[in-house]
DNA sequence: AAATTTATTAAACAGTGTTCAATAAAAAAA
DNA sequence: TTTTTTTATTGAACACTGTTTAATAAATTT
């Protein structure tokens, strides 16, 4: 049995050096430019080869896919240790942010490259998790008197476009030129008056 | 000099021709998914041919980016028959959620598909000329008392970031699920929202 | 030692963007 | 009108792509 163990873990092993190749390649060169060959070559590895660990091109994605909102959703449980749920709000739209500017990678990864429609499976059930963590905030916020009147889903819905699109522009690097601030700056200070805004009990 | 005017015009056809025949083959399937040979098979024409009109693959796409960005301009400088100055800050930001949901397809080519960086030329000047519309509109607003003390770049910015957003949310079909409206109630209620929030003179 | 499972590989297939020499068609010059 | 030159078109080729598969080597089980 121990030799069945051992087998199991080299075939782990295996799969994860695809994923460290595969995770430098994605992550420097976006979804098109990385190639199974490309993958396969950098850990001198047949490029059909993958294909025993790997359904395909698209489960490896989705494998970094879900590491990065693994990453993301850690980053965002982080801020439960603040008490005032109105600041914890606050940290939430920040760890968003600088989310994107630390892993800018990850952040076109998870919500700019992947194609239109559905994310299915485990990557889903994160992104959910996440919104929800989101909308749970919202509602203690709510529950000692901010954003009176408002729906909490709509409100949670707004605040995730609005931080998205925040972050989206800058991993886009759209707008430079008219907003001749650098992006980090932009970005701060965009979400400080989107909070000016929402501050009102 | 008639013969060369002639001679122009029908190049000038054929341009047109293999540009709709790209914007069908574009828009209904994306950037990867549309090739040259496809492109020049729908107009009975030879791959090759197409590089005597066009540069190459990106340069018809930024052509169709463009067209997309002079559509949702026209339709931006429509709202200026309003008078009132926050009235048609509203107008603005649901001009751009009816573009996102009848345009879809273009919406992801100007602002989902297109690779990070520099949206070089016309395309950019285009894209700037629709900020500065929207920057100039809350302008209005401030001269007349709305969103005190805030700073206009900042908040073009963030009005920007809120309503692109919700549409990039939604031309990516991200949050069904959690949100178990449709889009496109959820675009408007999560607009609705945000003006609830701004909505302070 | 033989049979069987597991892992690896190179080759092949059908597709991609792009280039280019050959060629046909049209216009200009002789 | 004939020759030359320009313009437009083509198919073949190049170097890629994701993926499949038959052959093969290695390791494990019988």
């Amino acid at each position: 049995m121990s030799i069945a163990k051992r087998k199991e873990q080299e075939k782990l092993e295996m799969h994860k050096r695809i994923l460290d190749s595969a995770r430098k390649i994605f992550l420097e060169k976006g979804y098109e430019q990385t190639s199974i060959r490309n993958i396969a070559s950098e850990i001198n590895y047949s490029p059909g080869s993958i294909y025993f660990y790997f359904k395909d091109k698209n489960e490896i994605f989705h494998e970094l896919h879900k590491e990065g909102f693994r990453l993301l959703l850690s980053q965002m449980k982080a801020v439960n240790t603040i008490e005032n749920p109105f600041e914890r709000y606050k940290a939430l739209g920040l760890v968003f942010i600088r989310f994107a500017q630390n892993h800018t990678d990850y952040y076109n990864l998870m919500f700019l490259v992947s194609e239109t429609g559905k994310v299915q499976g485990e990557g889903f059930q994160i992104a959910q998790e996440a919104i929800e963590h989101l909308s749970g905030v919202i509602h203690l916020c709510q529950e000692q008197g901010w954003f009176k009147g408002l729906n909490n889903k709509y409100l949670t819905f707004m605040t995730l476009s609005a931080v998205h699109g925040i972050c989206s522009l800058y991993c886009k690097d759209r707008m430079a030129g008219f907003f001749e601030k650098p992006g980090e700056e932009l970005m701060i200070h965009g979400y400080e008056t989107f909070i000016a805004l929402i501050d009102k009990k």
